[in-house]
DNA sequence: TTTATTAAAGATATTTAGGTCTTTATTGCG
DNA sequence: CGCAATAAAGACCTAAATATCTTTAATAAA
């Protein structure tokens, strides 16, 4: 559904959602060790991230990654797969027709498309808070050692 | 949502049953060019159908694919799905776990798992016939030259 | 029986996603 | 200032998905 690099995406900015709760703001060795990814390609998931504003970073001692002051509006999941999947994610068709036509429907059109509306609705409603704090309440986790 | 080669093998079974319909028995060109895909790749796709016994081909003069006799029970997207994507595919976690484990959760888990299940009942309604039965009537279309 | 036609099989090539390494720039601390 | 810690940047590597090429085997028609 997701590529695993969105997924690492999200889950990174879940990690930085968390640790800045506890008042720390970590770097992309600490966020891997969270999320139980490849350190190096955390870095890179940090860097296209920052580039896109959703957060910031600071370099040197000290440094790390943080939500800026003005954070008052969320990050939805949306906006994260908008910028790691493209736009044209929401839109795909699920038969491989080039794009999704309900004037020209493949024949999975009109059973797909509730289902993609569905998940699109989805990550229009969670964020990165949300998902965050339903770790914090013990209700999900955000890696798992064992299977 | 399901890979290239799913899509690739799901758009060939139906060529091959509208073909049938038509009292056509396709090879592997005729049913590359309905549905708009690599030829010699389509081949190999229906390599793989053949192995797994979703349907049967014929080499040499007048040869191609066809379904069998004993062609009573339906062939279910669920079934094409399962063979090229293998089961898992059906029980993925959306936030990037190794499983989906509905006691120790990942946080899209409550709002993901039903998502994935209609999918997955889509998937087990839906058949190669039902598909093709839609473009026969003229509800859809097996490909699109534009867009 | 020869030939044309077709699928099977296997090797190879290309592209994309995923991942690593090295160097540079920035920052804070002693 | 000089050093340690950190992210950025870019080159590079690896694995998987997608696609192609070549050879072989089977079949039917002439
Ligand atoms: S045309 Fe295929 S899902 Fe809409
Ligand atoms: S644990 Fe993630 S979807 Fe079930």
């Amino acid at each position: 559904m997701l590529s695993k690099t969105t997924e690492y995406a999200i889950r990174a900015l879940v990690s930085v959602e968390l640790n800045s709760r506890k008042g720390q703001r970590p770097g992309f060795k600490t966020i891997a060790r969270d999320i139980d990814a490849p350190e190096q390609y955390v870095a890179k998931i940090m860097q296209t991230l920052t580039r896109f504003k959703l957060l910031k970073s600071v370099r040197g001692r000290g440094g790390g990654f943080f939500f800026t002051e003005d954070y008052q509006q969320d990050i939805f999941l949306y906006d994260v797969v908008w910028i790691m999947e493209g736009k044209t994610f929401f839109t795909r068709c699920g038969f491989g027709f080039k794009h999704c036509d309900a004037n020209n429907p493949c024949p999975l059109h009109n059973e797909y498309e509730p289902i993609r509306e569905a998940f699109t609705q989805l990550l229009k409603k969670e964020t990165i808070r949300s998902l965050a704090t339903k770790i914090e309440k013990g209700e999900a986790v955000l890696s798992r050692l064992s299977v």
